[in-house]
DNA sequence: ACAACGATGTAACATATGTAACATAAACCT
DNA sequence: AGGTTTATGTTACATATGTTACATCGTTGT
């Protein structure tokens, strides 16, 4: 039997059927351990899944506000978990429910993504969709630091799980200076992509702050840079690799000139702009792009959402 | 606090943070009974859900076979359980899903729905929509005999659950006579009232079969008439009141004279015609309604899927 | 073929959950 | 207001779940 039917199966007999662990060894003719830690898996993994017919009313109130003040096309609050390891999770249960609806409802053609924590836990909770005439595609350049959150595995896992089509983006975040930013993006086929990327229907987007708690910062940043330089140069936060200040705006410095994504006036023409993020290190550029309309819809936590209410 | 919003916290805290029943009694500040107790309900209640990501192969096999064999527009197969208590509520979660995917996807202007167990259990299991330009209406009388299976509650139910607009079949499943049908069908009122039902755009029924265990055999049948009479004139099983063979056809009966539903023939003209059923004492009806085209989705369990199919 | 590593079985144990028994408080009915 | 019924708190207990420790088996790499 193939791990997933088994998963399936021993998760159904469990919480469909109300058997024991024990019982469900006997029937499927496997050790308890193993019944246990299949379920653990299955919970884990996405097969089964816990969801809430009903939102907080907190939460309600605040996507209301959050809507109103930023004149958002819509937004998403979920609850703030009081152990801040689980708020990427949490942020991208929430995520995906959203992506999930706008996807079966909204059929759009392609979806630029970005990468982050945020985005990597958003695979995790998507649905199953059988979506192949969409294209799902890197919005920007990668850390060339291999791991699970980077930009490949992300776009893939994503495509895979909406079973679209998958377009990355091969580049690094940053060229080493803004005249071989140039000479990268005149190549017709860069030119070619950036034009798609563009062009994408839906944007989904998380922020980054300027600390050593971004990935990027500790691992994308051209050498001699540091987030002291870019905080004295203004910047609050980073969205694409594109470090803003408090108003939104790109901050003066040469490394905005450096970076493989697309013009924030470009980026503005996408449809729909999605921004998902969360945490107190996170208020000032969610902030930012709330206010600055680089983001038409917003995906925080509660706690968040009323400090940048405020 | 609302109750459901007690639910939904409660239910939160312990399958998406991981707190121990304890851990939240002190933090909502009631006993650990209390969250005992509600945790069980919101699961009960379907406030909170259990979904899988992925079908069992052999239900999809099931399907593919079920479809392909009786040239149905669609099939959904639901693992059988071993406790057959549970058949019910197994049926009313495929199906919840199923309708809910329909509404959210093809956007019915009217919904017509009979009563009974599988349909009350679909009402628990269904996602709550938005879709206040839906009617969901009874598509036929329904028994005097008060119970939360009868068609008020359900349609009522049904409507709430997607905030839909509710129309009632106000009549008893059948008149004392023939020509008490006739009296009665000819009132402006229910000629208006057929029309309507007979141009929905989704039929939801289930399907009775001839023995006591049917509530319609039970407590539907007029003064002096027994499933055995039934049986004689070759019924095998009920759709909306109306007594039918093996062949999908009315038994020569005056009941199927006396019965408040629509024609067959005009039922046959509603584009999407549900049925959800199953169980062994169903899998003569249910092989008569897939086998003469009168369903053109079946919703049933794994072993009725195999038994019809054989 | 052998060594190393990972997966799994077995058994035990800690803790979490589900439930029962009884008392008390709250709600309902007359 | 008083009596009855239902809901809830407290405590205890049975059982289910989650995890650990160690042994064994299966897989992988050289």
């Amino acid at each position: 039997m193939e791990h997933r039917e088994l998963m399936v199966r021993a998760a159904w007999l469990y919480h469909v059927e109300g058997l024991t662990q024990q019982q469900i060894a006997e029937r499927m003719n496997i050790t308890r351990r193993r019944v246990n830690e299949i379920l653990s898996e299955a919970l884990e993994t996405g097969v089964v899944r816990i969801s809430f017919d009903s939102a907080l009313s907190e939460s309600v109130e605040l996507e209301v506000k959050l809507r109103k003040r930023f004149a958002l096309r819509d937004a998403v609050v979920v609850p703030t978990p009081n152990e801040t390891a689980l708020l990427h999770s949490v942020l991208g249960r929430g995520a995906a429910g959203f992506l999930g609806r706008l996807i079966q409802t909204q059929k759009p053609a392609s979806i630029g993504i970005g990468w982050g924590s945020t985005l990597r836990e958003t695979i995790q909770h998507m649905p199953s969709l059988n979506e192949p005439q969409i294209k799902v595609r890197s919005m920007m350049g990668g850390l060339t630091h291999g791991s699970e959150i980077n930009t490949f595995e992300i776009v893939r896992g994503f495509a895979q799980a909406i079973s679209a089509q998958c377009r990355y983006f091969a580049a690094p975040i940053y060229a080493e200076s803004p005249e071989s930013r140039e000479a990268i993006i005149s190549q017709t086929v860069f030119q070619r992509t950036f034009r798609q990327i563009c062009d994408v229907d839906v944007a989904y987007l998380s922020v980054g702050d300027v600390s050593q708690q971004s990935l990027q910062v500790r691992y994308g940043l051209p050498e001699g840079m540091s987030e002291e330089i870019l905080q004295k140069a203004g910047a609050v936060g980073d969205l694409m690799g594109r470090y803003l200040n408090a108003s939104g705006q790109e901050i003066d410095h040469l490394l905005n000139r450096q970076v493989l994504s697309p013009e924030l006036d470009d980026f503005r023409r996408i449809g729909c702009r999605i921004v998902a993020s969360g945490g107190a290190h996170k208020h000032k550029i969610l902030h930012a792009v709330a206010q600055s309309g680089l983001a038409n819809i917003l995906i925080t936590d509660a706690d968040s959402a009323r400090a940048i209410l405020a």
